[in-house]
DNA sequence: TTACGTGCAAATAATTTGCAGTCCC
DNA sequence: GGGACTGCAAATTATTTGCACGTAA
């Protein structure tokens, strides 16, 4: 897991508080829409080209407040935008910023992968109702007590859903 | 399958003390190998027909002990158990016995899905090399502190996934 | 220029579904 | 006998890939 330094570099570029559909949490302000050069920046430091359609999904993914989407989620954000990009890039580029740990990627129902933008460790909310994923900001959630790892195998990482359904 | 080992050095964290397949509805302690009639009981107890294929595959999943499989590795045992059936029918049969409350499904990395003949609420470990699924046992690991559930949701289940990888 | 990036369409992979024939009660 | 079940093949869905063309360094 490379994301010490990519953590802190991005850092400025995420927008913790904005339309979480249930808690947010408060943190300090992002800059004001996460501009150009921040996503530039961010992609030269992964060795990536700064292209129009990268430029354009990196300031849609870390400047704005969406942090958990689909491929397809963001390639109609895309659209929407202006911003024609084909779904195979779309793909292409969430996997390119999944590996260099900008992103991470989630799974919760075998058919839909997610990518979130937060990339510290950190567990979900998934509601099932709306098939929606929500960051769980209780810190207090967090491993208490691992269980014991079989020998010669070690910890790559803890994902926990918490699934909900809407109370009738 | 290549997973002999990787079954010894596991086969402590294993609760393999609670084979009980048939648990939920059943509670009593599994014959010796789980015989026919048991399964027969099984499906009847949800109101599925004891068919050819259905006393197959539950034979195959409740009695042995291979406990999370996919419906291509349930294909491949019947197959190999000169028990035809197709893929299609392990699909749905897989999917029947989950909504009837025998199996559970996992999902642990967006393409294949597990199916679980322990229904208890329990956790696992992914083994990011061999892509196999092992039950944690430890208790501890459940639930120390439930997180703040948002207004009008509860809590349907809670999935976690503990993944390892081999040590270098 | 020149390797890297993009779009499109075709290719995979996992799973579901339509429907004709089969089996259980 | 009649509806539940099965198998096969075709259909879906999500994602990847091959390849000709465009573009950043």
């Amino acid at each position: 897991m490379p994301d010490v330094e990519i953590e802190n570099s991005l850092k400025v570029l995420r927008d913790d508080d904005s339309d979480l559909p249930i808690g947010g949490h408060g943190r300090q302000a992002a800059l004001t829409g996460c501009p150009w050069h921040d996503v530039n920046e961010m992609l030269q430091s992964v060795g990536l080209r700064p292209t129009r359609q990268r430029m354009a999904l990196g300031w849609l993914l870390f400047g704005k407040g969406a942090r958990h989407l689909t491929a397809e989620m963001l390639y109609e954000e895309a659209t929407n935008a202006k911003v024609p990009v084909s779904l195979a890039t779309v793909y292409n580029t969430l996997n390119q910023l999944t590996d260099a740990g900008l992103l991470r990627q989630v799974s919760v129902d075998g058919t839909k992968t997610y990518f979130d933008t937060n990339v510290t460790a950190h567990h979900h909310f998934y509601l099932e109702n709306s098939h929606e994923l929500v960051d769980i900001h209780d810190p207090h959630l967090m491993l208490q007590k691992m269980p014991e790892v079989p020998e010669g195998y070690e910890v790559s990482r803890v994902d926990m859903v918490v699934r909900l359904r809407k109370k009738r």
